[in-house]
DNA sequence: TAACTGTTATACTATAACTATAACAGTTAG
DNA sequence: CTAACTGTTATAGTTATAGTATAACAGTTA
């Protein structure tokens, strides 16, 4: 686990850490039933602490992500990753919806947006390089 | 000036008046060189401090929306709102980014997501209802 | 003159993020 | 059996941000 977090960065350390993962699963770096790092050895490794990774293992759990257990460790959810469901298509809506409010107020053009969308897209073809 | 904020959301409400205001502009309600409402008058009218509408308005500002008159008050920027640069994209870039990320671990393919795009974009079709 | 504009200053509360440290109860490898 | 490991819980503290309350200042405008 190569993960690299922004400490100048508004955006709380324990949100990025819940999109790194989250990247490594997009990327295939991460499959279904992989091991996680121990909350402790993450913590130590990023150098933070162990509740800030354990904040963020909670999150993933809570979404499908991942499955936390007890006194033996944590894997990725074996089943797979949840499927968008309309539950997340709404949230999806909800954080986009500023975003495009703001591109439209810059005149940023609709076909323009989805070449920006679709460049993002491209990052994650063929997974891991 | 009808806006609503929710109180309950984690998103600080200087920062959805700020989206409101921007909405304000993309449904073309909101022309250049029209008149806002004061700090005080709309700080009473939505039932919030004058400062949190200040620290709305100064973001307004830093970003090229509006201009701010010393003894006067408050107006959308005459010669238009800044157009969308490089910087900006870099930034809109870095927003979409997380959602992306999430949306294809989710088995979101990118032509649903476009068109959820899509459909956002067509909610400002024709400006003001 | 009176009511208005944004600005500045001080002071306070509440909450979120993050850290530090310690202890607990099971798991597992040697 | 023991030692090292797992996530969990609890307590306590710091820091920064968001928001409020109140007051005063200086220039504008009707």
């Amino acid at each position: 686990m190569f993960i690299k977090l922004d400490f100048e960065s508004s955006e709380p350390i324990y949100q990025q850490l819940v999109f790194r993962i989250m990247e490594g699963i997009a990327m295939k770096e991460l499959k279904p039933g992989d091991d996680l790092p121990s909350v402790r050895s993450l913590a130590s490794d990023i150098g933070i602490n162990l509740h800030t990774v354990n904040k963020a293992y909670h999150q993933l759990k809570q979404e499908g992500f991942i499955q936390i257990h007890r006194q033996k460790g944590v894997v990725i959810n074996p089943d797979g990753v949840p499927k968008a469901d309309e539950q997340y298509k709404e949230r999806l809506k909800k954080n986009l919806h500023p975003l495009i409010t703001e591109s439209i107020c810059r005149d940023l053009g609709e076909e323009e947006f989805i070449k920006l969308c679709q460049t993002i897209y491209e990052t994650y073809q063929g997974g891991r390089t």
